[in-house]
DNA sequence: GGTTAGAGAAAGAACGGTCGTTCTCTCTGA
DNA sequence: TCAGAGAGAACGACCGTTCTTTCTCTAACC
Protein backbone atom coordinates (compact mmCIF):
# COMPACT_ATOMS: atom_id res chain seq x y z
CA UNK A 1 0.00 0.00 0.00
CA UNK A 2 3.05 2.37 -0.65
CA UNK A 3 1.61 3.77 -3.89
CA UNK A 4 -1.95 3.49 -3.27
CA UNK A 5 -3.03 7.49 -2.81
CA UNK A 6 -1.83 10.76 -3.51
CA UNK A 7 1.19 10.32 -5.84
CA UNK A 8 2.32 12.44 -8.91
CA UNK A 9 2.59 10.33 -11.68
CA UNK A 10 -0.85 8.53 -10.55
CA UNK A 11 -2.66 11.59 -10.15
CA UNK A 12 -1.42 13.09 -13.39
CA UNK A 13 -2.40 9.07 -15.11
CA UNK A 14 -5.63 9.19 -13.57
CA UNK A 15 -6.35 13.12 -14.95
CA UNK A 16 -5.27 11.64 -18.16
CA UNK A 17 -7.26 8.52 -18.16
CA UNK A 18 -10.47 10.69 -16.63
CA UNK A 19 -10.29 13.25 -19.97
CA UNK A 20 -9.78 10.54 -22.22
CA UNK A 21 -12.36 8.39 -20.69
CA UNK A 22 -15.24 11.08 -20.66
CA UNK A 23 -14.60 12.43 -23.63
CA UNK A 24 -14.44 9.02 -25.88
CA UNK A 25 -15.90 6.73 -24.30
CA UNK A 26 -14.49 4.06 -21.70
CA UNK A 27 -13.84 0.99 -23.60
CA UNK A 28 -13.25 3.35 -27.07
CA UNK A 29 -9.48 3.85 -25.26
CA UNK A 30 -7.22 1.68 -24.80
CA UNK A 31 -4.51 1.65 -22.35
CA UNK A 32 -1.81 2.42 -24.71
CA UNK A 33 -3.92 5.89 -25.87
CA UNK A 34 -3.89 6.82 -21.76
CA UNK A 35 -0.26 6.04 -21.35
CA UNK A 36 1.08 7.63 -24.71
CA UNK A 37 -1.27 10.84 -23.86
CA UNK A 38 0.11 10.98 -20.47
CA UNK A 39 3.67 10.50 -21.45
CA UNK A 40 4.30 7.94 -18.79
CA UNK A 41 4.65 3.89 -19.44
CA UNK A 42 2.84 0.94 -19.18
CA UNK A 43 4.97 0.48 -15.28
CA UNK A 44 3.74 3.20 -14.20
CA UNK A 45 0.01 2.35 -14.86
CA UNK A 46 0.18 -1.32 -13.31
CA UNK A 47 2.10 0.33 -10.54
CA UNK A 48 -0.67 2.38 -9.21
CA UNK A 49 -3.50 0.55 -10.41
CA UNK A 50 -4.64 -3.44 -10.82
CA UNK A 51 -5.71 -2.93 -14.31
CA UNK A 52 -8.11 -0.97 -16.40
CA UNK A 53 -11.04 -1.32 -14.60
CA UNK A 54 -8.99 -0.43 -11.49
CA UNK A 55 -8.53 2.96 -13.66
CA UNK A 56 -12.04 2.96 -14.21
CA UNK A 57 -13.17 2.97 -10.71
CA UNK A 58 -10.34 5.62 -9.79
CA UNK A 59 -11.67 7.66 -12.60
CA UNK A 60 -15.63 7.63 -11.15
CA UNK A 61 -14.45 7.99 -7.94
CA UNK A 62 -12.44 10.95 -8.68
CA UNK A 63 -15.69 12.07 -10.62
CA UNK A 64 -17.41 10.92 -7.10
CA UNK A 65 -15.66 13.07 -5.23
CA UNK A 66 -15.03 16.39 -7.59
CA UNK A 67 -18.77 16.90 -7.55
CA UNK A 68 -19.72 16.62 -4.05
CA UNK A 69 -16.96 18.90 -2.95
CA UNK A 70 -18.20 21.45 -5.46
CA UNK A 71 -21.58 20.71 -4.20
CA UNK A 72 -20.92 21.24 -1.18
CA UNK A 73 -18.68 24.57 -1.78
CA UNK A 74 -21.63 25.96 -2.92
CA UNK A 75 -23.66 25.35 -0.34
CA UNK A 76 -21.63 26.77 1.73
CA UNK A 77 -22.72 30.39 0.66
CA UNK A 78 -26.43 29.75 0.83
CA UNK A 79 -27.91 31.87 3.86
CA UNK A 80 -31.28 29.68 3.75
CA UNK A 81 -32.49 26.98 3.02
CA UNK A 82 -34.37 28.65 0.54
CA UNK A 83 -31.24 30.10 -0.93
CA UNK A 84 -29.62 26.58 -0.77
CA UNK A 85 -32.13 24.83 -2.65
CA UNK A 86 -31.41 28.43 -5.08
CA UNK A 87 -27.54 27.60 -5.34
CA UNK A 88 -28.36 24.24 -5.50
CA UNK A 89 -29.98 24.66 -8.95
CA UNK A 90 -28.15 27.05 -10.28
CA UNK A 91 -24.87 24.53 -9.47
CA UNK A 92 -26.05 22.01 -11.20
CA UNK A 93 -27.63 24.02 -14.34
CA UNK A 94 -23.17 25.76 -14.44
CA UNK A 95 -22.20 22.37 -14.28
CA UNK A 96 -24.01 20.63 -16.77
CA UNK A 97 -23.93 23.64 -19.37
CA UNK A 98 -20.11 24.82 -18.61
CA UNK A 99 -18.12 21.41 -17.81
CA UNK A 100 -20.02 17.86 -18.18
CA UNK A 101 -21.27 18.92 -21.50
CA UNK A 102 -20.91 15.24 -22.99
CA UNK A 103 -22.80 14.02 -20.43
CA UNK A 104 -23.17 12.35 -17.21
CA UNK A 105 -19.54 10.63 -16.90
CA UNK A 106 -22.04 8.31 -14.59
CA UNK A 107 -25.11 7.29 -17.16
CA UNK A 108 -22.39 7.07 -19.81
CA UNK A 109 -20.59 4.61 -17.53
CA UNK A 110 -23.60 2.53 -16.86
CA UNK A 111 -24.06 2.02 -20.61
CA UNK A 112 -20.73 0.59 -21.05
CA UNK A 113 -21.11 -1.90 -17.92
CA UNK A 114 -23.89 -3.69 -18.47
CA UNK A 115 -23.44 -6.20 -15.05
CA UNK A 116 -25.12 -4.56 -12.66
CA UNK A 117 -23.03 -6.61 -9.86
CA UNK A 118 -19.43 -4.69 -10.93
CA UNK A 119 -17.68 -2.74 -8.46
CA UNK A 120 -18.21 -0.14 -11.52
CA UNK A 121 -21.98 0.22 -11.06
CA UNK A 122 -22.45 -0.29 -7.76
CA UNK A 123 -19.86 2.88 -7.73
CA UNK A 124 -22.54 4.48 -10.11
CA UNK A 125 -25.44 3.59 -7.51
CA UNK A 126 -23.88 4.80 -4.87
CA UNK A 127 -22.94 8.32 -6.27
CA UNK A 128 -26.52 8.11 -7.37
CA UNK A 129 -27.87 7.83 -3.92
CA UNK A 130 -25.43 10.53 -2.72
CA UNK A 131 -27.54 12.86 -4.62
CA UNK A 132 -31.06 11.67 -4.13
CA UNK A 133 -29.93 12.07 -0.03
CA UNK A 134 -28.59 15.55 -1.12
CA UNK A 135 -31.79 16.46 -2.47
CA UNK A 136 -34.11 15.46 -0.13
CA UNK A 137 -32.31 16.73 2.96
CA UNK A 138 -32.20 20.17 1.08
CA UNK A 139 -36.15 20.12 0.51
CA UNK A 140 -36.60 18.80 4.36
CA UNK A 141 -34.48 21.88 5.65
CA UNK A 142 -36.53 24.10 3.35
CA UNK A 143 -39.63 22.70 4.88
CA UNK A 144 -41.21 21.80 1.85
CA UNK A 145 -44.09 18.93 1.77
CA UNK A 146 -43.85 15.75 -0.55
CA UNK A 147 -39.43 15.82 0.07
CA UNK A 148 -39.48 12.22 -1.42
CA UNK A 149 -41.54 13.43 -4.42
CA UNK A 150 -40.15 16.65 -5.14
CA UNK A 151 -36.51 15.06 -4.92
CA UNK A 152 -37.51 12.53 -7.30
CA UNK A 153 -38.30 15.03 -10.02
CA UNK A 154 -35.92 17.03 -9.40
CA UNK A 155 -33.43 14.30 -9.73
CA UNK A 156 -34.57 13.19 -13.03
CA UNK A 157 -34.26 16.82 -14.14
CA UNK A 158 -31.41 16.62 -13.15
CA UNK A 159 -30.60 13.20 -15.65
CA UNK A 160 -32.46 15.17 -17.93
CA UNK A 161 -30.11 18.43 -18.03
CA UNK A 162 -27.10 16.29 -18.36
CA UNK A 163 -28.62 14.55 -21.93
CA UNK A 164 -29.59 17.58 -23.40
CA UNK A 165 -26.80 19.46 -22.83
CA UNK A 166 -25.31 16.92 -24.25
CA UNK A 167 -27.23 15.99 -27.60
CA UNK A 168 -29.52 19.01 -27.91
CA UNK A 169 -29.82 22.42 -27.54
CA UNK A 170 -27.73 23.57 -24.24
CA UNK A 171 -28.85 27.33 -23.84
CA UNK A 172 -32.77 25.80 -23.87
CA UNK A 173 -32.46 22.70 -22.18
CA UNK A 174 -30.34 24.82 -19.11
CA UNK A 175 -33.76 27.16 -19.57
CA UNK A 176 -36.31 24.76 -19.21
CA UNK A 177 -34.22 22.93 -16.68
CA UNK A 178 -33.65 25.92 -14.50
CA UNK A 179 -37.40 27.25 -14.86
CA UNK A 180 -38.86 23.32 -14.31
CA UNK A 181 -36.45 22.99 -11.10
CA UNK A 182 -37.24 26.07 -9.54
CA UNK A 183 -41.11 25.32 -9.41
CA UNK A 184 -40.44 22.07 -8.38
CA UNK A 185 -38.38 23.20 -5.57
CA UNK A 186 -41.03 26.15 -4.50
CA UNK A 187 -38.88 29.14 -5.59
CA UNK A 188 -40.01 31.83 -6.58
CA UNK B 1 -29.26 -5.14 -55.01
CA UNK B 2 -30.16 -7.77 -54.77
CA UNK B 3 -30.64 -8.56 -50.85
CA UNK B 4 -30.97 -4.75 -49.55
CA UNK B 5 -33.63 -5.14 -48.05
CA UNK B 6 -35.81 -7.89 -46.16
CA UNK B 7 -34.08 -10.63 -46.56
CA UNK B 8 -34.55 -13.08 -43.46
CA UNK B 9 -30.83 -13.91 -42.48
CA UNK B 10 -30.00 -10.11 -42.85
CA UNK B 11 -33.41 -9.44 -40.61
CA UNK B 12 -31.90 -12.37 -38.07
CA UNK B 13 -28.60 -10.57 -38.17
CA UNK B 14 -29.51 -7.80 -37.58
CA UNK B 15 -32.21 -8.97 -34.65
CA UNK B 16 -29.07 -10.40 -33.38
CA UNK B 17 -27.04 -7.16 -32.97
CA UNK B 18 -30.03 -5.13 -31.95
CA UNK B 19 -30.34 -6.74 -28.77
CA UNK B 20 -26.22 -7.54 -27.89
CA UNK B 21 -25.52 -3.64 -28.74
CA UNK B 22 -28.45 -2.36 -27.07
CA UNK B 23 -27.90 -4.80 -23.88
CA UNK B 24 -24.16 -4.97 -23.64
CA UNK B 25 -22.66 -2.05 -24.97
CA UNK B 26 -21.92 -1.46 -28.84
CA UNK B 27 -18.33 -1.42 -28.16
CA UNK B 28 -18.12 -4.07 -25.71
CA UNK B 29 -19.63 -6.10 -28.30
CA UNK B 30 -17.49 -7.83 -31.34
CA UNK B 31 -18.66 -9.08 -34.69
CA UNK B 32 -17.43 -12.76 -33.59
CA UNK B 33 -19.99 -12.21 -30.99
CA UNK B 34 -22.72 -11.40 -32.96
CA UNK B 35 -21.87 -13.88 -35.51
CA UNK B 36 -21.66 -16.67 -33.00
CA UNK B 37 -25.52 -15.80 -31.23
CA UNK B 38 -26.66 -14.90 -34.57
CA UNK B 39 -25.25 -18.96 -35.81
CA UNK B 40 -24.30 -17.61 -39.39
CA UNK B 41 -20.87 -16.48 -40.71
CA UNK B 42 -18.57 -13.97 -41.32
CA UNK B 43 -19.51 -13.62 -44.80
CA UNK B 44 -22.59 -13.14 -44.51
CA UNK B 45 -22.43 -9.72 -42.55
CA UNK B 46 -20.14 -9.17 -45.08
CA UNK B 47 -22.54 -9.33 -47.70
CA UNK B 48 -25.31 -7.28 -46.36
CA UNK B 49 -23.42 -4.78 -44.18
CA UNK B 50 -20.40 -2.76 -45.42
CA UNK B 51 -19.05 -3.11 -41.67
CA UNK B 52 -19.23 -3.03 -38.23
CA UNK B 53 -20.37 0.81 -38.30
CA UNK B 54 -23.02 0.00 -40.89
CA UNK B 55 -24.60 -2.40 -38.89
CA UNK B 56 -24.96 -0.01 -35.90
CA UNK B 57 -26.66 2.83 -38.34
CA UNK B 58 -28.78 -0.51 -39.08
CA UNK B 59 -29.64 -0.87 -35.62
CA UNK B 60 -30.40 2.44 -34.69
CA UNK B 61 -32.43 3.30 -38.03
CA UNK B 62 -34.50 -0.19 -36.76
CA UNK B 63 -34.68 1.13 -33.80
CA UNK B 64 -35.99 4.35 -34.71
CA UNK B 65 -38.46 2.95 -37.13
CA UNK B 66 -40.53 0.38 -34.45
CA UNK B 67 -40.44 3.80 -32.23
CA UNK B 68 -42.15 5.27 -34.89
CA UNK B 69 -44.29 2.24 -35.62
CA UNK B 70 -45.32 1.85 -32.30
CA UNK B 71 -45.98 5.80 -31.67
CA UNK B 72 -48.51 5.78 -34.44
CA UNK B 73 -49.98 3.19 -33.37
CA UNK B 74 -50.44 4.18 -29.92
CA UNK B 75 -52.17 7.60 -31.33
CA UNK B 76 -54.32 5.66 -34.07
CA UNK B 77 -56.29 4.76 -30.84
CA UNK B 78 -56.52 8.68 -29.66
CA UNK B 79 -60.43 10.18 -29.32
CA UNK B 80 -59.41 13.67 -29.41
CA UNK B 81 -56.47 15.97 -28.82
CA UNK B 82 -56.36 15.53 -24.95
CA UNK B 83 -56.73 11.64 -25.20
CA UNK B 84 -53.69 11.68 -27.94
CA UNK B 85 -51.49 13.52 -24.96
CA UNK B 86 -52.54 11.12 -22.50
CA UNK B 87 -52.04 7.92 -24.66
CA UNK B 88 -48.73 9.74 -25.90
CA UNK B 89 -47.32 9.61 -21.71
CA UNK B 90 -48.69 6.19 -21.54
CA UNK B 91 -46.99 4.80 -24.54
CA UNK B 92 -44.02 6.64 -23.30
CA UNK B 93 -44.22 4.88 -20.11
CA UNK B 94 -44.57 2.11 -20.96
CA UNK B 95 -42.03 1.37 -23.60
CA UNK B 96 -39.55 2.47 -20.64
CA UNK B 97 -41.00 0.40 -18.09
CA UNK B 98 -41.36 -2.88 -20.17
CA UNK B 99 -38.92 -2.79 -23.41
CA UNK B 100 -36.51 -0.30 -23.04
CA UNK B 101 -35.46 -1.41 -18.98
CA UNK B 102 -31.83 -0.77 -19.99
CA UNK B 103 -31.80 2.97 -21.25
CA UNK B 104 -32.37 4.68 -24.14
CA UNK B 105 -30.87 3.29 -27.00
CA UNK B 106 -29.92 6.48 -28.67
CA UNK B 107 -28.48 8.49 -25.67
CA UNK B 108 -26.15 4.89 -24.85
CA UNK B 109 -25.32 5.06 -28.57
CA UNK B 110 -24.09 8.67 -28.46
CA UNK B 111 -21.72 8.31 -25.18
CA UNK B 112 -19.99 5.49 -27.70
CA UNK B 113 -19.37 7.71 -30.93
CA UNK B 114 -17.96 11.06 -29.60
CA UNK B 115 -17.92 12.37 -33.03
CA UNK B 116 -20.54 14.89 -33.82
CA UNK B 117 -20.28 14.54 -37.28
CA UNK B 118 -20.64 10.68 -37.22
CA UNK B 119 -23.36 8.52 -39.26
CA UNK B 120 -24.80 7.60 -36.07
CA UNK B 121 -24.42 10.66 -34.28
CA UNK B 122 -26.40 12.24 -37.21
CA UNK B 123 -28.98 9.58 -36.85
CA UNK B 124 -29.66 10.23 -33.20
CA UNK B 125 -30.22 13.88 -33.89
CA UNK B 126 -32.84 12.86 -36.35
CA UNK B 127 -34.58 10.30 -34.22
CA UNK B 128 -34.38 13.19 -31.32
CA UNK B 129 -35.67 15.89 -33.69
CA UNK B 130 -38.66 14.01 -34.86
CA UNK B 131 -39.55 13.36 -31.44
CA UNK B 132 -39.38 16.99 -30.37
CA UNK B 133 -41.36 17.68 -33.12
CA UNK B 134 -44.27 15.14 -32.40
CA UNK B 135 -44.46 16.65 -29.33
CA UNK B 136 -45.01 19.92 -30.16
CA UNK B 137 -47.71 18.89 -32.02
CA UNK B 138 -49.76 17.14 -30.30
CA UNK B 139 -49.67 19.75 -28.03
CA UNK B 140 -50.64 22.32 -30.34
CA UNK B 141 -53.09 20.09 -31.84
CA UNK B 142 -54.69 20.15 -28.28
CA UNK B 143 -54.83 24.14 -28.28
CA UNK B 144 -52.39 24.06 -25.30
CA UNK B 145 -50.06 27.86 -25.00
CA UNK B 146 -46.24 27.38 -24.82
CA UNK B 147 -46.13 24.51 -27.07
CA UNK B 148 -42.28 24.91 -27.18
CA UNK B 149 -41.83 25.29 -23.59
CA UNK B 150 -43.96 22.32 -22.68
CA UNK B 151 -42.44 20.47 -25.57
CA UNK B 152 -38.95 20.50 -24.29
CA UNK B 153 -39.72 19.47 -20.56
CA UNK B 154 -41.64 16.34 -22.07
CA UNK B 155 -38.77 15.73 -23.89
CA UNK B 156 -36.41 16.03 -21.22
CA UNK B 157 -39.09 14.15 -18.54
CA UNK B 158 -38.75 11.45 -21.32
CA UNK B 159 -34.87 11.14 -21.24
CA UNK B 160 -35.15 10.97 -17.38
CA UNK B 161 -37.14 8.32 -17.51
CA UNK B 162 -35.43 6.74 -19.53
CA UNK B 163 -32.37 6.98 -17.32
CA UNK B 164 -34.60 6.58 -13.96
CA UNK B 165 -35.97 2.89 -15.43
CA UNK B 166 -32.35 1.92 -16.21
CA UNK B 167 -30.34 3.06 -13.15
CA UNK B 168 -33.34 3.64 -10.31
CA UNK B 169 -36.41 2.14 -8.83
CA UNK B 170 -38.57 1.60 -12.64
CA UNK B 171 -41.90 1.99 -10.98
CA UNK B 172 -41.06 4.84 -8.53
CA UNK B 173 -39.28 6.59 -11.51
CA UNK B 174 -42.45 5.72 -13.90
CA UNK B 175 -45.02 6.80 -11.28
CA UNK B 176 -43.24 10.02 -11.11
CA UNK B 177 -43.10 10.73 -14.67
CA UNK B 178 -46.16 10.05 -15.59
CA UNK B 179 -47.26 12.69 -12.39
CA UNK B 180 -45.38 15.20 -14.12
CA UNK B 181 -45.79 14.57 -17.53
CA UNK B 182 -49.40 14.86 -17.19
CA UNK B 183 -49.16 18.15 -15.38
CA UNK B 184 -46.67 19.31 -18.28
CA UNK B 185 -49.35 18.34 -20.35
CA UNK B 186 -51.95 20.30 -18.89
CA UNK B 187 -53.90 16.92 -18.02
CA UNK B 188 -56.30 16.26 -15.76
C1' DG C 1 -34.10 -34.61 -70.84
C1' DG C 2 -29.56 -35.01 -69.00
C1' DT C 3 -25.31 -32.62 -68.45
C1' DT C 4 -22.54 -28.96 -67.39
C1' DA C 5 -20.95 -24.19 -67.05
C1' DG C 6 -21.51 -20.21 -64.28
C1' DA C 7 -23.25 -17.11 -60.85
C1' DG C 8 -24.27 -16.30 -55.96
C1' DA C 9 -24.03 -17.39 -51.24
C1' DA C 10 -21.99 -19.67 -47.30
C1' DA C 11 -18.01 -21.58 -44.72
C1' DG C 12 -13.97 -20.80 -42.44
C1' DA C 13 -8.98 -19.90 -42.60
C1' DA C 14 -6.07 -16.02 -42.20
C1' DC C 15 -4.71 -11.04 -42.18
C1' DG C 16 -2.70 -6.93 -39.75
C1' DG C 17 -3.77 -4.23 -35.91
C1' DT C 18 -4.97 -3.32 -31.19
C1' DC C 19 -6.60 -5.01 -26.78
C1' DG C 20 -5.07 -5.57 -21.72
C1' DT C 21 -1.34 -7.68 -19.36
C1' DT C 22 3.26 -9.47 -17.97
C1' DC C 23 7.91 -9.84 -18.45
C1' DT C 24 12.94 -8.63 -18.40
C1' DC C 25 16.29 -5.26 -18.30
C1' DT C 26 18.26 -0.86 -16.88
C1' DC C 27 18.68 2.97 -14.07
C1' DT C 28 18.62 5.50 -9.81
C1' DG C 29 19.17 6.75 -5.14
C1' DA C 30 19.74 5.46 -0.39
C1' DT D 1 24.60 -3.36 -2.07
C1' DC D 2 20.15 -3.48 -2.96
C1' DA D 3 15.34 -2.23 -3.14
C1' DG D 4 12.27 0.20 -6.13
C1' DA D 5 10.78 2.62 -10.17
C1' DG D 6 10.92 3.40 -15.13
C1' DA D 7 11.62 1.80 -19.99
C1' DG D 8 10.25 -1.07 -23.49
C1' DA D 9 9.96 -5.67 -25.58
C1' DA D 10 6.81 -9.39 -25.84
C1' DC D 11 2.69 -12.12 -24.74
C1' DG D 12 -1.79 -14.35 -26.00
C1' DA D 13 -6.35 -12.91 -27.01
C1' DC D 14 -9.48 -10.46 -29.60
C1' DC D 15 -10.67 -6.60 -32.84
C1' DG D 16 -12.74 -5.71 -37.68
C1' DT D 17 -11.80 -7.15 -42.24
C1' DT D 18 -10.48 -9.84 -46.41
C1' DC D 19 -9.38 -13.90 -48.64
C1' DT D 20 -9.82 -18.53 -50.79
C1' DT D 21 -12.47 -22.49 -51.01
C1' DT D 22 -16.70 -25.06 -51.10
C1' DC D 23 -21.44 -25.62 -51.88
C1' DT D 24 -25.83 -24.90 -54.35
C1' DC D 25 -28.95 -23.58 -57.50
C1' DT D 26 -30.03 -22.03 -62.05
C1' DA D 27 -29.91 -21.91 -66.97
C1' DA D 28 -28.28 -22.94 -71.31
C1' DC D 29 -26.64 -26.29 -74.57
C1' DC D 30 -26.05 -30.88 -76.71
Amino acid sequence: MASSRQSPPRDHLLATASRLFYNDGINRVGVDRVLQEAGVTRATLYRHFAGKEALVVAYLEREDKVIQALWKEGLDRAVSADHALELAIEGIADDAYRHHTRGCPFIKAAGEYPDPESPVRQLINKHRAWFHAELRRLLAEAGRDDVDGRAEILAMLRDALMVGCFLDDPDVTRRTFVRAARRVAGLR
